[in-house]
DNA sequence: GAAATAGTGTCTGTTAGACATTATGCC
DNA sequence: GGCATAATGTCTAACAGACACTATTTC
């Protein structure tokens, strides 16, 4: 949504193309050399950050809509996107607080409690994880920012997206044992010790460096190459990458990682 | 919903109480004497047999909403309840194919496609699970049948219902390794062959029984009482039963078995 | 005492994780 | 050669799972 004409489009007829009542919003997380990020945006009517989300089109499926928010926000494409949870509190976003007169002054285009956008809403959590160093988070007419936070320095966010973070950190961390991970978050040629630091980080804690990589090797989803890198000082290490196919099929079938 | 008066009620001004375009439905799983059964209705206007599900009132969060739904099936409250999946796929309801003739033929009031009840829906799903011999599965004025299936021998369901069993009974067979379960499933006190045969019936697969309860033991969800169960022949088992204290952390914590 | 079942004990192969050692390349 | 790091190897304790054995009760 870039343009006026859109967004009013958007707010006076939007529940002709979008299924009114339900929204999704996206944890988006940003990994690039040991830090974890989230993405965030600041919609102009709202006070405080909030997590990226939209609604979704009638003619789509759940999947493709959050795709859709995912890549409007970072532009890129088919991300790892899973659906964590559903959000239906009925004070979790207390619309009763809607002012009539402070959204057209930030807008600019005058609605009542009846428009659609401001009913009651329940809420389809997915969350992502991509390399954010290759993303150029993306404003909008609405979202008048849109920038990475460091996962430990969140400020406090509106609605009920705080518990939808914490809940997105904990479904992320629980299925980093049975996805593979890594693909497109680190380079297509990688070190053992640069994808033991990406999940030492997005799990955030500590992983025996020696032991981490047997299970990948054993699995087979890692394949060692000829080639080494050189990174400075002392030796130079191995290089891997990924055997797309085993990685594709432990996505489908799951894995289990200790 | 019992009366006709109330029926009129919720099919014309339902949108005023409930959310619109946001339905839940529940996999009931019924256990009983080594029996997995599904709770299933049929709907006075549809054609297959479907799952049990409602609308959410706009006063009530979504496990209220799915407990709601689950006494009024079944009469009882506060089962093992969890959401497991949104489906929201545009295809999964036909609206396109409603018959405005054959509901007011069935239901005997006329409504058309602008009804809160025809416009798309997304769901979402929650699983359950009870002992089926202490319900009286309930129907009403809209699911005229209401009834337990074997979960080997099941209909085919309308909708999208047959993958939301799927799902459903694939997150709670991963669930029971993490979560404790039986209470309200068997007696109060219970043998460990019972317990066994739970846990064999829900997983669907054979489970050494020498083996099977030193984890459950070892945790300190079991007590071992100082009674014998007489049942017929031979050696009269001890009984069993939970410690209700770490079967409720556990409930909260989570635990892992094997 | 025979038969059937309940419950416990033992053994083994596997594995997670701690830690040690070796290999390698840069200075 | 010395040093820092990469990578592999070794060891141990824990554990899942297979199976055998003992205990107990009824007939």
């Amino acid at each position: 949504m870039q343009t006026e004409e859109q967004l009013r489009d958007f707010i006076l007829n939007g529940q002709l193309y979008y299924i009114p009542h339900v929204s999704l919003d996206c944890a988006i997380f940003g990994y690039h050399e040991q830090q974890l990020k989230l993405l965030l945006i600041k919609h102009k009517a709202i006070k405080d950050w909030c997590l990226p989300g939209g609604y979704i089109k009638r003619t789509e499926t759940l999947v493709q809509a959050a795709n859709r928010n995912v890549k409007e926000r970072t532009g890129i494409d088919n991300l790892f996107l899973q659906q964590f949870k559903t959000f239906g509190d009925p004070d979790r976003a207390k619309t009763s607080q809607f002012d009539e007169d402070k959204w057209f002054e930030t807008v600019g285009i005058r609605i009542d409690k009846t428009n659609w956008l401001i009913d009651q809403t329940i809420s389809v959590g997915f969350y992502a994880i991509t390399d954010f160093s290759r993303t150029e988070p993306q404003s909008d007419v609405l979202a008048v920012q849109c920038a990475w936070f460091d996962i430990d320095s969140l400020p406090k966010l509106d609605f009920d997206h705080d518990e939808m973070v914490k809940e997105a950190l904990h479904t992320m961390r629980v299925q980093l044992y049975h996805y593979p991970i890594g693909y497109n978050l680190l380079p297509e040629k990688f070190t053992l010790s640069e994808i033991h630091a990406l999940y030492e980080t997005l799990l955030g804690k500590k992983l025996d460096i020696s032991n981490f990589p047997k299970k990948l090797i054993a699995l087979g989803l890692l394949k060692k190459l000829d080639e080494k890198r050189s990174i400075g000082a002392h030796r130079s290490p191995h290089l891997y990458m990924f055997d797309k196919e085993k990685y594709d099929e432990a996505l489908k079938e799951g894995l289990v990682l200790s």
